[in-house]
DNA sequence: CAGATTTGACCCCG
DNA sequence: CGGGGTCAAATCTG
């Protein structure tokens, strides 16, 4: 079964390896993260969890990522990586095809029909991509049922944002969700 | 016991 | 000074 997720990323420093990725459904990624901080930010409902990458100590990788969920619903996740992984280790899933820009244009649009979702964890297990621990998943168990692909049909409806960073921004949602929350 | 997470303190920078 | 990023000790988990 293929989930035809729609996400979109944005370089948002061409220079930094800086890029972010909003996903409404919690995906692997690949890697293994490790959790160092958590923390409230202001005008944002959610808290925001900061992650680097497992084999830092071991490999020097620098490879970080912050995760924040921004809206309720449906759920959304906002994911900026930092920093691109020197480890080698992943989850060794060959399908996943990392999510990495390549080059210095813009924007780049993905719809993924590679990325793969792990079976074992059907809708939600963990809120982010470390499967090896449970997850405080209690306030998106609700929408767990919602989360079927049938919910989320593949659709093309793009929006496009600029805003004062000399970013742009490709929205591209089901639903045409709104953003706000202080993004 | 080892490695991950939690959580408040610390700290840096605008 | 405060927001947000990181540290690190305590705690948790397997």
């Amino acid at each position: 079964m293929s989930h035809h997720l729609v996400e979109y990323f944005t370089l948002i420093r061409s220079k930094a390896l800086t890029w972010e990725k909003d996903s409404s459904i919690l995906i692997e990624d690949g890697y293994e993260w490790r959790k160092y901080g958590q923390k409230k930010i202001i005008n944002a409902k959610y808290l925001r969890s900061y992650y680097r990458c497992s084999y830092k100590s071991d490999e020097e990788c620098e490879a970080m990522k912050h995760v924040q969920r921004i809206q309720e619903d449906p759920p959304l996740y906002r994911t900026i990586y930092y920093g691109h992984h020197s480890c080698k280790i992943s989850l060794s899933n060959s399908e996943i095809t990392l999510l990495e820009p390549n080059n210095t244009s813009s924007m780049f649009l993905s719809f993924n029909d590679n990325l793969q979702i792990k079976e074992q964890y059907p809708a939600f297990s963990s809120p982010l991509s470390v499967p090896t621990k449970q997850e405080p998943i209690d306030a998106i168990n609700p929408y767990h049922n919602q989360l079927t692909s049938s919910d989320y049909p593949f659709s093309c409806d793009y929006k496009l944002e600029f805003d004062n960073f000399r970013h742009a921004t490709m929205l591209s949602s089901t639903k045409s969700v709104p953003f706000h929350d202080g993004f």
